[in-house]
DNA sequence: GTCTATAGATTGATAGAC
DNA sequence: GTCTATCAATCTATAGAC
């Protein structure tokens, strides 16, 4: 499931107070460029839902870009380390790449201003220098899922023929398809989606 | 297999004439709009790619806006055309949803920017009214779609306990994720990805 | 830590000459 | 049909008072 911990900074108490502020900017703004994508959403924007003004918030963030960053690399080092766990705790191929697909489910449904831009401005992120850490953590996931389809394929658990690459793929559009019309409070409970889809999915690949 | 055919106004010859300046300015604002993202792409760089100046697109195209409707109409209309091409030419089911999937898949790797211009920026599609006409050829796909899911699903080659929706949503979810990594000059021949992709996807629904 | 005020840059779009 | 010139709006980010 997806994890609510937070990093906090380790000069202790102090610290913590004046993260909180920060909590606040990053998760207004999670949700504004969400809904409205990066580009369209504007600092302005933040800093009213976050009952600031504009210029306040360059007091805790360097720029628009820094704040994303913060935002999308917390929610990626999150999802590493619950993948890390996963596979640190299970040896059954199988049962592991079971945990893997609901788990990426779980985030989608939970944190789901953060895998909204994570799609939705994937272009602009990846060709952002100074964005290029959340990249970079995306490209561990993605390795840790590749390798993962690899020892399934080995183990004879997936079909012989799967390529790695193209299953990974469609795996994740597919997980991450669901945000385009998945609302909580609607007719599909998230058990059930959760179920349907990683059902739907290990019947793609399995042999 | 997308097609190429291109809509003439009924106006005749003088129009063919007039509209093949506008189909450059739309080829190259298309691979501008799905490289940068809509909002990052800016009228002067279309102009730029064009080789005019950016007083002249006016001419042309009323906005920016306009000319990201143009694109994006013609694109889901060619879906739409041949979409309806299948389910009129075949009675059969699973060869229906078969060539559907084939069909999808074809569409992304023949006319990339206009595929990932649709996922990039449905956001932004989906709440400008100006846009409005997209949404709505993009909801009739879905409805074809699901049509053909129901159908299966009494048919009984697909598995009795399919949710329509949430299929159809991970099978296009799979279908454009290919988006991402696909590229027609690398080791993955359109051929394999369209097999590869149509075989998992089957796999997952059929009873 | 927040506000006021504004610099500095960019963008979509327009008007009129050619 | 294209160019020149430019307007008006909007945005990120900064500087300094409080």
């Amino acid at each position: 499931m997806a994890s609510t911990t937070r990093k906090r900074s380790a000069s202790g108490a102090r610290a913590a107070e004046a993260g909180s502020r920060r909590d606040e900017i990053m998760a207004a703004s999670a949700a504004l460029f969400a809904r409205k994508g990066f580009a369209h959403a504007t600092m302005r924007d933040v800093a009213q839902a976050t009952n600031i003004l504009a210029g306040s918030l360059y007091h805790h963030f360097e720029s628009k870009d820094a704040l994303l960053l913060e935002i999308m690399v917390r929610f990626n080092e999150d999802i590493l380390r619950d993948m890390h766990a996963i596979i640190d705790g299970e040896d059954d191929p199988m049962v592991r790449l079971t945990s893997l697909i609901e788990l990426g489910i779980s985030y989608v449904i939970e944190r789901p201003d953060e895998a909204r831009i994570l799609t939705n401005d994937a272009h602009y992120i990846r060709e952002s220098p100074t964005l290029a850490p959340i990249a970079e953590l995306a490209a561990k996931a993605e390795e840790l899922w590749i390798a993962q389809l690899r020892i399934g394929v080995k183990a004879g658990v997936l079909r012989s023929d799967l390529n790695p690459r193209i299953a990974y793929s469609t795996i994740l559009g597919a997980i991450f398809s669901t945000l385009r019309w998945y609302r909580p409070t609607g007719r599909v409970s998230a058990k059930q989606l959760r179920r349907h889809v990683t059902e739907q999915l290990l019947r793609g690949i399995t042999s």
